[in-house]
RNA sequence: CGGAAUGUAGCUCAGCUUGGUAGAGCACUUGGUUUGGGACCAAGGGGUCGUAGGUUCGAAUCCUGUCAUUCCGACCA
């Protein structure tokens, strides 16, 4: 399908100067170039040039997803509450779910994900296992009122995405489509020529157990990943298990001692304060799991993880308590707090790390005041050690090969094994051999696509403009007569306009009556692999070829542009 | 949801401190001169100064509320 488009015809809004109110560089160059335009916080129009881009990132997606026999289906954006209640996420999923009403006063909600739409949508018709496994996948806006839309497309209240569901009657079916799907997955973002990385992650509220995240390497990325410096392994910092063993020193324990520490608060204030490592202090925290007040104790030289511990604990909701009700519980507030002689019934969790303190320091629950000499078990007692502290550079790695550093990640593609969390809540089973009933086993796998077009749109520029590779440029090359009151010059270039057609180039046509440095700063910005400028030698059949990625130019017969051309994308 | 900042023409901004009835550059329209890296000359069009209220003879400017947008944090399949 060759594209061909007068640029008078076509909108392209570009700006010459900086938008004000976008800080990261794709956000800026996507306005500037033209690609979109904000309707709302987290809100976008697609213009036409990122609809081109989209449908090429989307192309991909769909052969990968064919391939391993997911089929694309579209489910509505729409969807009645009733369902959600179903599930129980309804309210569990909270004020990020948009929920309208109908003239009817009914409720709805726009869809922030699919898994009700399509377990119950295979529940009501897939009846034996013999029809199983099935995959079903759709490219669909999502919507989800985040508390805080940021950069642009990359985390935006409507965004698209590519969500696929997988059913099985068997855990190794399932695995075995993961699998696929993780290749898949895989082979999509080297198509897109992204820097990635698969990574072990949390499941979150979604549910399920065995997940990895794909994450595009970038500066701008909102998680960081933590990984071996001389093995495979990678991990969401959330999720990276700390194997160090820690053991308690053998230096005598010595007395408690009291000690006042006026207006030292900060770990880093009482260590500098007392003169002691941060290392040897104990950082004690009040958290409010599920409602109940719990005690967490990490070194002072770590930071507790809340993912961990609202793991470790079987909690739904782990956060830092108030310190009002510190205050009732302790009688102090925060900066102060310490483990040792808690009220009675209060659940106390330490990190492993906290094994290693001999002769520590703690708050002493009275404000401006610390304890001296604090050693775990014979002070205060623990309810469990756990881990439960986030990973730090230079930790040993998981896996038991090299050690840990860190790297920010954009995530833009997540997998998860579901098992029957949905197909149990919404009752949808299958008969297998032995007739009896059973819920699907499910999988699920999503991908950001609009996500994706800010990643790549942040990977590939450079200080004039976007440099498409050709696997994503919105045309494959742009053709600009210089001027169009000059006779041969448009001639030549409508030739060239109508050979390029027939050779099934996608063409962008810069008929513009604007002079040279406007269409070449246009040019630039948008970013085609290819400008073919038609100038002063057009009279004698010449054009000069300039490539966008090297910025190297030529000067080529018109009879020799089109095999050129194909020499060029052969290699590109 | 906490902290900060910003809302003045399509875009980028000045004017606000010290109240006197709105400006620049770019863009746009018309005419002319130009024509290979964001031209020039001339003449134009375009703004409830986010919004509501208050103070005042008089508010873009001072005060209060409110809304929107952005950034930091918390949060987040």
């Amino acid at each position: 399908m060759a594209l061909l488009m007068k640029q008078t015809k076509t909108f392209i809004p570009t700006l010459r100067e900086n938008p004000a109110d976008a800080d990261v560089k794709s956000h800026r160059m996507l306005m500037r170039a033209g690609f979109i335009r904000q309707n709302a916080s987290g809100v976008y129009s697609y213009l036409p040039l990122a609809r081109k881009v989209l449908a090429k990132i989307e192309q991909i997606i769909r052969e990968e997803m064919e391939a391993v026999n997911s089929i694309e289906l579209l489910m509505p954006a729409l969807q009645p509450a009733e369902l959600w209640q179903e599930s129980g996420r309804w309210e569990a999923y909270g004020p990020e779910l948009m929920r309208l009403k109908d003239r009817h006063d009914r409720d709805f909600a726009l869809g922030a994900t699919h898994e009700e739409v399509i377990t119950t949508l295979v529940r009501d018709e897939i009846k034996s296992y013999k029809k199983l496994p099935l995959t079903l996948y759709q490219i669909q806006s999502k919507f989800r009122d985040e508390k805080r839309p940021r950069f642009g497309l990359l985390r935006g209240r409507e965004f698209i995405m590519k969500d696929a569901y997988s059913f099985h009657a068997s855990r190794e079916s399932l695995d075995a489509t993961y699998d696929d799907m993780y290749r898949a997955y895989s082979n999509i973002f080297s198509r897109l020529g992204l820097n990635f990385r698969a990574v072990i992650a949390d499941a979150g509220t979604i549910g399920g157990k065995g997940t990895h995240e794909f994450m595009v390497l970038s500066e701008i990325g909102e998680d960081t990943i933590a990984y071996s410096d001389s093995s495979d392994y990678a991990a969401n910092i959330e999720m990276a298990e700390v194997v160090v063993e820690y053991t308690a020193p053998t230096t005598p324990m010595k007395e408690v001692e009291k000690i006042a520490t006026p207006d030292q608060k900060t770990i880093e204030e009482v260590s500098a304060f007392l003169n002691v490592e941060a290392s040897n202090v104990i950082k004690s925290l009040v958290f409010n799991v599920d409602g109940e007040l719990v005690v967490v104790l990490a070194r002072g030289d770590h930071e507790i993880n809340d993912i961990k511990l609202k793991n470790a604990l079987g909690a739904t909701s782990v956060e830092l308590a108030d310190d009002a009700a510190i205050k009732e519980l302790l009688g102090c507030a925060p900066g102060s707090i310490g483990p040792v002689k808690l009220p009675v019934n209060v659940k106390v969790i330490a990190d492993n790390a906290i094994k290693s303190i001999r002769n520590g320091v703690a708050g002493a629950n009275e404000d401006g005041f610390h304890l001296l000499n604090v050693n775990p078990e014979r002070d205060f007692a623990i309810g469990s050690y756990e881990d439960i502290r986030f990973i730090q550079v230079g930790d040993p790695s998981p896996d038991g090969e090299g050690v840990i550093k860190f790297a920010e990640g954009i995530e833009v593609g997540h997998i998860f094994k579901l098992g029957t969390t949905y197909s149990a809540k919404l009752n949808a089973t299958f008969l297998d051999e032995q007739g009896k009933a059973q819920p699907f086993i499910m999988g699920c796998y999503g991908i950001g696509v609009s996500r994706l077009l800010a990643a790549v749109a942040e990977h590939f520029q450079d200080e004039n403009g976007f440099v498409w590779p050709a696997q994503l440029a919105p045309y494959d090359l742009q053709l600009v007569p210089i001027n169009t009151k000059d006779e041969a010059q448009v001639q030549l270039a409508d030739e060239l306009y109508g050979v390029l057609k027939s050779y099934r180039y996608d063409v962008l046509y810069d008929d513009r009556a604007e002079r040279a440095g406007v269409k070449f700063a246009d040019a630039d910005l948008i970013g085609l692999p290819v400008r073919i400028t038609v100038g002063k030698k057009a009279s004698e059949g010449l054009v000069e070829v300039k490539f966008r990625a090297t910025g190297e130019s030529a000067e080529w017969a018109k009879e020799e542009v089109v095999d050129r051309l194909n020499e060029f994308f052969r290699q590109n």
